[in-house]
DNA sequence: TTGACATGCAACCAAATAGTTGCCTATTAT
DNA sequence: ATAATAGGCAACTATTTGGTTGCATGTCAA
């Protein structure tokens, strides 16, 4: 699973691919003509943003004759949240509680 | 908070500096120099990578003397979670069934 | 005070990325 | 059949990013 958290990382870095799955979270199973009315760029700057989305299995592309309907899929967002985000989500009080100290202590002295 | 997401997605976008929160999340409060042991490149390439963790708040750096200690900030982190990842998490069974039946009608018709 | 240590800053180079343009294929409608 | 529509592929450019080297600053220890 390695190689697909940094997939999804990378695919969710960019403001512009975020946006395209805010729009298929509003409507989903859009054809590329429709998810480039929403961004600025072309069309080819757009299919290279859901390639990479794609890719990262952010967005499943159903061919319906000569349209493609892009589909959410949240769940490589789910498994980021389960198995990676938890990790820091374990001991974060602790963790903070740490740093705080650690600052008044450096003010302090 | 808008532009604090962007920071903080592409901030764990690059493996390295995952490796790094890794690291201080393993051991906090290491300085420069013991973070170096961890990764191939060179000083100042990890301290590239630091100041893009500081930026997004990730990690916050406590001078002592002339060592620069790093603390991990799990709070950007959680926050991702809470306001941007739940968005996903809601109504995620429903989106699912709703691509699996398009696909399922996709390969019958 | 002098040398070693911890780090910062700036310039520079190489690689990756975003975005564009031009042309091609396949499907639908007339 | 033909034209319009939906999209893909490849090449090119510009910007960003990752990483390096060299030098400067501040701190600690002898």
């Amino acid at each position: 699973m390695g190689a697909d958290v940094d997939k999804v990382f990378k695919a969710l870095a960019a403001p512009e691919r975020r946006l395209l799955l805010d729009r298929l979270h509003t409507s989903n199973g859009q054809t590329l003509s429709e998810l480039c009315g929403h961004l600025a760029s072309t069309r080819q700057g757009v299919t290279k943003h859901l390639k990479l989305l794609e890719e990262a299995s952010l967005v499943i592309p159903v061919w319906r004759g000569r349209e493609k309907l892009h589909y959410l899929n949240p769940m490589p967002i789910h498994e980021i949240a389960e198995r990676w985000i938890s990790k820091y989500e374990r001991g974060r009080l602790r963790v903070l509680a740490e740093l705080k100290s650690k600052l008044e202590k450096d003010h302090d002295g």
